[in-house]
DNA sequence: CGATATTCGTTGCACATGCAACGTTTTTCT
DNA sequence: AGAAAAACGTTGCATGTGCAACGAATATCG
């Protein structure tokens, strides 16, 4: 369907499609999926990815740090810390200081940021299931290789 | 292996591991594959992911207007209007009106930009190989899958 | 116990990004 | 043909981002 129109001058280079390219084909796929979400996300919700990821780990674990989130949902500290701000701005968590490790910010979901998870959780169980019926029954074999990526390259490799 | 320590107080919200979602995931695999490849690109060759890809369409098409790369390699037209100012002022591509119409601007690889793609696709190939060694057998299998989101997910679902 | 190193979270800064607006050129419509 | 609409590429502007530096707090070591 996608095939390539030689159209230019010949350069001598060797063929190259980057719409064959796999680091190119999984961003183009991941950005597809987050901008399908972010767009719901931001529509109904007012959140941003980074917002929507500190809300969604704190749903799963609430209370947690800023290094907690750092690593649990791959985004830098500052990120994090940012994000978090916008949230407490809003409501939706709140700050505390640990009293047994003061470095650490305590942060947990406010009423107010448990009530409007309980409303947006669903639409991401939704989207997930909507993915899932739509890869069929190969999605379990799709996921781990999924998973094969990011336990290959995530540590360096020789 | 990656279970969910569910430590913080009762919150009444379902269930969800952000691990495990799926568009969580593929941004995650996708960004490890870019962020490897990206820092080969930065140190040996000093360019930007934007840069690449303009790079990288003009050595398959030699000879494109910025409207033709914007919707090949999916960036804005802002984008790729900037990677290839930058490109253009390191003298690796070449921007020139066309006679035929001209509103678009036509972009060509330099001899220099050529030279630097010689050395540059290989190890973008050798990229593309290392990781469907690591996929296996099943790569055919992924590959498809991802191409059904790009299909399934590209244009607006009901 | 005291000095040094490390960890944590925030912030300043330079830079990349998306979006809208713009001037120019071409296409479409009456 | 002439007017209105659309397409193309660039740029201004507000905002998001990564990185390094920082102050505060804790851990490690002699």
């Amino acid at each position: 369907m996608s095939e390539i129109k030689r159209t230019g001058r010949d350069t001598g280079l060797p063929d190259f499609d980057i719409g064959q390219f796999l680091p190119y084909r999984m961003t183009l796929a991941a950005q597809i999926l987050s901008e399908t979400l972010s767009r719901a996300y931001r529509d109904r919700f007012g959140l941003s990815i980074p917002e929507w990821r500190v809300l969604a780990h704190l749903a799963t674990v609430d209370g947690a740090s800023v290094r907690d989130i750092e690593s649990r949902v791959a985004m830098e500290k500052s990120k994090v810390s940012r994000a978090a701000s916008r949230l407490e701005a809003r409501g939706l968590l709140s700050k505390q200081g640990n009293p047994e490790d003061r470095r650490l910010v305590h942060l947990t979901l406010t009423a107010e940021g448990i009530a409007l998870m309980r409303d947006l959780l669903p639409l991401a169980e939704a989207f997930q299931r909507r993915i899932e019926d739509h890869l069929g029954a190969e999605f379990q074999a799709f996921d781990a290789q999924v998973q094969a990526i990011i336990d290959g390259f995530g540590a360096k490799g020789p």
